[in-house]
DNA sequence: ATAATTGTGGATATTTTTATCCTTAATTAT
DNA sequence: ATAATTAAGGATAAAAATATCCACAATTAT
C-alpha cells in the first residue's frame, strides 16, 4: 500500500509520539531501533517529518532528539501520509486511469470507491495520538521484532 | 496501490478479455496504444502474464497477437495480482510490521483489517470477464486519452 | 572555552522499478 | 522455399526508491 519510507514514518512518529514529550526527547538510534528501520535512511525521513508543515519536533545536542508537539499529536495520520507525499494513494484509481471519474469510471471505480472513501475516513478520522494511545493501554504494538 | 507494472497488467488483460477472442487476436501495438503503456514494458508485462499459470494465451507469426481463453475470462482479477506478484498488498500490515497479527496488531489492524478484506472480496469475486462486460455495455471505460 | 552529544545536509552507493532495443524463434502467406 | 509478421527473450539503460557515510552545525555540560 505504501512505500517503506512512508511505512518507516508511520512507524517512527506513533513511536515518538507515545513514548516522547518535549522533556523527554527520543534519540535516532532509539527510534530506529524500536521501530525496526534503517537508522540512516529513518534520519532522512525524520528529516521530511520536521521541515516544513512539521509533523515531528526536533533539538539538536545533549538530550536532544525527536518529539512531537501536543498540536502535531492531535493532527490525522493523513497529515503523516501527507508529508510524505504519499497520500496519492487514497486519490488515484485502481488502475492507474489518469481520466478515471464518476462521468468516465474504470470498470473497478464505483467498488472500489466504497473501499477508498473508508480508507480517507481512516486516516483522516485517526489522529496520531489517538494510535499512540492504543499502545499505552497496551492493546496494540508497533515494536517489530521478537 | 500497485506498481505501474501491474496497472499496465491489469488494463492490459481488461482490455484483451473485452476486444479479443481466439479468431481475433491482439497485437502488442494495438493494446498498448489502448491502454496508454509504453509498449515494450508492457510486452514484458504480457510475457509475465502469459508464462506460468497463463492469464493471457498468445500466438507468434502473422495474425498473432494476445487473447484470452473461455477459462482464463473466469479468473478473479487476483489472479492477475498473483501473476505480478503484488497480491502482498492484500496481506500486509499498513504500517509494514512482520509481526502484526490478531494477537499482537499494530495500532491500525483493526479498523484496517476490515477494508482490507473488502479488498480481497472485491479482488477474488470480479472476474476478468465481468470487468471486460461493464466496457462493452458502455458502462465503464479503459482508454486513457481524450 | 572545550569537549561531548545529537540532529542536519550533502554526497554517494545500492537495489528495484521502469523502460528500450535488438536479435531470434515461430508462424503464416505467397 | 522465401518473405513478412509477430511474440519471446536477452542485454542494457534510465529513473526512482532505498540506504549509507561523513563533515558540519547546534546545543549542552564541564
Amino acid at each position: 500500500m505504501f512505500s517503506k519510507a512512508t511505512e518507516y514514518a508511520l512507524r517512527a512518529t506513533i513511536y515518538i509520539a507515545q513514548k516522547s514529550s518535549e522533556e523527554k526527547k527520543l534519540g535516532l538510534a532509539e527510534i530506529a531501533k524500536a521501530i525496526d528501520s534503517p537508522k540512516s535512511f529513518t534520519a532522512k525521513i525524520l528529516q521530511q517529518l520536521t521541515s516544513g508543515d512539521k509533523i515531528v519536533s526536533s533539538a539538536r545536542g545533549p538530550n536532544g532528539g525527536f518529539f512531537l508537539t501536543e498540536k502535531a499529536r492531535k493532527l490525522p495520520v493523513r497529515a503523516i501520509l501527507e508529508a510524505m507525499r504519499e497520500d496519492e494513494v487514497l486519490k488515484k484509481c485502481v488502475l492507474g486511469l489518469k481520466l478515471c471519474s464518476e462521468t468516465q469510471p474504470c470498470p473497478m471505480h464505483t467498488q472500489y470507491k466504497s473501499i477508498k472513501q473508508q480508507l480517507i475516513k481512516l486516516f483522516e478520522t485517526k489522529t496520531i495520538q489517538a494510535l499512540a494511545n492504543e499502545i499505552t493501554t497496551g492493546a496494540s504494538f508497533i515494536g517489530n521484532k521478537k
